[in-house]
DNA sequence: AGAAGATACCTTGCTACCGAGGTATCAAAG
DNA sequence: CTTTGATACCTCGGTAGCAAGGTATCTTCT
């Protein structure tokens, strides 16, 4: 399921503008590739995949700068699959952190505030669900019931994180909808 | 490469105590699946994969509850193998978010501070490398940059994160060092 | 008594994914 | 003038991962 993070990506980054592969490549790298790196084994057959589907097209650039290259640009049902994606994109995405940046990377380009705000909210409400990653049977587990620093770290970590987000998703909200 | 990170999480929580397919699968839920929910027909072959490689055992318990349970324990393998994978975690825990917070579930079970310490640095060094998601040729792009409230809100939780827990890990390395 | 729901585990088939390896061009360094 | 390194793309084989479906027990609700 790292395909429908690299389809969103790859989406995303042609919607602006026209990319070869390997260009597309380290745009997709800098973005998530930090945290984990992309083989183009699996790259490079995606875009086949892409462009059987009718979401891209193809063509034949001969060697500028070194080897021939392939430019990709999106078709109109390219262009089309980006803004549905983002507009209902699947749970995973909301969840998931890395498949969320990606998203918000390309967020910009579903022009509707209030879809856009939709969006926000299915984050919003998944990051106010009570959750925690340890349980005594029903009972959540806190920072304050481990004696060790890392369980606490974890505690100390996933909260800041989410206060961050919070404040910055309602303050966006706000911008959206006013 | 799912995998790598179940494996952890199972070797981590079967040190503790013994426990069968079911709850252990409720544990991996509860410490991840909120991001990205297993399915059982990843966990299971994977216990098997592990029983094969010696690294737990299973024992059938008939039904005191409902269905037959399989109570899985560590062997002596599968203890050190844990301390192993803690002690020289694979590039992806250490950055990739999900995996880094499993190891630090998990990682007080390694019981030696400097080892512990060097777990912890290794983060650090990767938190403090210069990094970022959009690059305009070789210049990084910053948050400045966009007018785009989204990838603004990307750059925002990004830094607000990474700070948060660098803050962590330099008062918890001091702590283990001191 | 029957249905529903939780518990508990399993298999099968499709496909995505990755590593490993290969091909080729061009520039810069030695 | 050869090597190294970057660019640029590709294929293949093995396996992991997932959805879908199945089986069975026990409890609770109606």
């Amino acid at each position: 399921m790292i395909w429908i993070m690299l389809e969103l990506a790859t989406l995303g980054f042609l919607y602006d503008e026209r990319l070869h592969g390997y260009d597309l490549r380290k745009r997709i790298a800098a973005l998530t590739g930090h945290v984990r790196p992309i083989a183009d084994g699996t790259l490079y057959p995606l875009l086949k995949r892409m462009e059987a589907a009718g979401l891209l097209t193809r063509e034949l650039q001969p060697g500028q700068v070194a080897a021939p290259r392939h430019v990709l640009s999106l078709t109109a049902t390219g262009r089309q699959a980006l803004l549905d994606r983002l507009r209902e994109p699947d749970e995973l995405f909301v969840t998931d952190e890395n498949r969320w940046f990606t998203l918000l990377a390309f967020l910009r380009h579903l022009d509707d505030p209030a879809a856009q705000a939709a969006v926000l909210r299915r984050r919003l409400t998944f990051l106010t669900q009570p959750a925690s990653f340890f349980w005594d049977g029903d009972r959540p587990m806190r920072a304050a019931d481990f004696d060790d620093p890392f369980r606490q770290g974890l505690f100390t970590i996933a909260t800041a994180t989410s206060r961050t987000e919070l404040k910055w998703l309602r303050e966006t909200l706000a911008d959206l909808d006013g």
